[in-house]
DNA sequence: AACAGTTGGTTCCTATTTGGAACTTATAGT
DNA sequence: ACTATAAGTTCCAAATAGGAACCAACTGTT
């Protein structure tokens, strides 16, 4: 199978991959959330060669990630902002980024501390159920299928 | 800048994708997460090639991700498992899901469904603040740079 | 009027990576 | 002797990425 025909699969997390998961996009996304809107700023930041840039800011306009909006006529000029539905994926930068500065950081330290303004504290993010408000251990988790697809999905283990 | 060399950022979320932001390596993950150790089940069910299948493995296997271990000797046969740092990727896993499930299920639903076992409740994971215990809404966050990088990485707005 | 600068790309060529299929190694079972 | 299993490796054509130059539509400067 090719990775471009991966939008295919019923599996949400593979359609979100089809969208978000190539190489350099979930670094654009990171820019994104920095308040970068602007070609030149992103190729400039990421060091990404222009055609690819080019390439995968149109995936996300087409996905509904990013918004292309024109900030000005002669010449006209567009920007590329996050629409609602990709601020929605702020918290899987938040852990990414969360998982690095604790594995991955160098001798310096990570180079970005995200603090909590309510608390004040440095940020240390976990998973918590909007319904009763606990925390969610991944062994707290239930999977189950949609007959739809029954046995497709899950491992038979 | 080539994609390979994206681990020598400073950035912790550029180092991450380094290890896991490959094409198939999070589908790789997700399999993990649903149990799935061995190279031939991981290769029929995503669909992938065996030497780019062989090649995420041992990039997975070298960043701390995975566990090589063999189940046997005589044939030698290798599984792969989660390290106590990949399972730490989890929350990662979760929230890219829930984001497929809500913007991009077609019309017979998500396939999975993942229920808290405590309140038995379809799980609606959020972001916590771990030392206060609200719920953090990206505005909640503010970024504060290492003065080691200082200028390099914040936007200068 | 001529020229350089800005912004958001596109085009070209080469080098690397991927997709698909076949092949390999080591062993167990029939 | 033959077939099956598991975990890869090897081969080739096709697609994609990296790097650099180029383009279009202006504005501002000399």
């Amino acid at each position: 199978m090719r990775w471009q025909d991966i939008d295919q699969q019923p599996c949400s997390l593979a359609r979100t991959l089809a969208i978000i998961g190539d190489n350099w996009t979930l670094l654009v996304l990171r820019d994104c959330f920095m308040g970068v809107r602007r070609f030149d700023d992103f190729q400039e930041r990421l060091g990404v060669t222009r055609h690819v840039l080019s390439d995968r800011l149109r995936k996300l306009t087409e996905g509904g990630v990013l918004d292309k909006v024109a900030y000005q006529e002669r010449p006209l000029r567009h920007e590329y902002r996050l629409t609602a539905m990709g601020k929605e994926l702020y918290p899987v930068i938040v852990h990414l980024a969360q998982w690095g500065d604790k594995h991955l950081a160098g001798e310096h330290g990570a180079p970005l501390t995200r603090y909590h303004r309510q608390c004040g504290e440095p940020l240390e993010a976990q998973l918590q159920c909007s319904h009763c408000g606990d925390v969610v251990k991944p062994s707290d988790i239930r999977v189950e299928e949609n007959p739809y697809w029954a046995g497709q999905i899950l491992v038979n283990s």
